[in-house]
DNA sequence: GCCAACGTTGGC
DNA sequence: GCCAACGTTGGC
């Protein structure tokens, strides 16, 4: 079982919406990188949300991996801003999947709470230039942050 | 709004 | 295969 932490601008999609649907795709994901962490998870892994490009910036809740990779549908429609003309689907080229809400939690842990924190020095989301969307955590980082909401 | 740090594209 | 130009992300 691993961790993770996504990355959203709640002002595109929150952890509030995510709490209304229940369920989502991760989709529209065009970064190779983490496609390939999303190929990755499996169904139960746990995965922090995480709100970028807000006020304020930080970890909102958690959500978990309810069913594998599948093909992005957003890739094959024409409409989409993130068709992708070279993706066929037989040769798909991006994947998401679809994450389950699990809780949010009452007050945001923040990024310059996270920065404080000394155990979580070496996280991926913390690291200068770290652009990627979808990050490894490491079950410590996780627990911190866990502990750190008062969950 | 700025801009550093990346990632991608395309000409050569 | 190199690399300049361009586009995007996301913190500040």
């Amino acid at each position: 079982m691993n961790y993770w932490l996504c990355k959203s601008e709640p002002s595109v999609y929150s952890i509030d919406d995510l709490k209304k649907d229940k369920t989502t795709l991760w989709d529209s994901i065009r970064n190779y990188q983490a496609r390939n962490f999303m190929k990755e998870m499996k169904a139960g892994d746990l995965v922090l949300f995480y709100h970028s490009n807000a006020d304020p910036m930080g970890i909102s809740g958690v959500m978990k991996v309810s069913k594998e990779a599948i093909p992005d549908p957003t890739q094959f429609d024409k409409k989409n801003n993130y068709y992708d003309e070279k993706a066929t689907k037989d040769k798909p080229r991006w994947f998401c999947p679809e994450m389950k809400f699990v809780k949010k939690f009452k007050e945001i842990v923040t990024r310059d709470e996270l920065k404080a924190e000394k155990g979580l020095s070496e996280m991926v989301l913390l690291q200068k230039g770290s652009r990627l969307s979808v990050n490894p955590v490491t079950k410590k980082q996780y627990e911190i942050i866990l502990k750190m909401a008062g969950a």
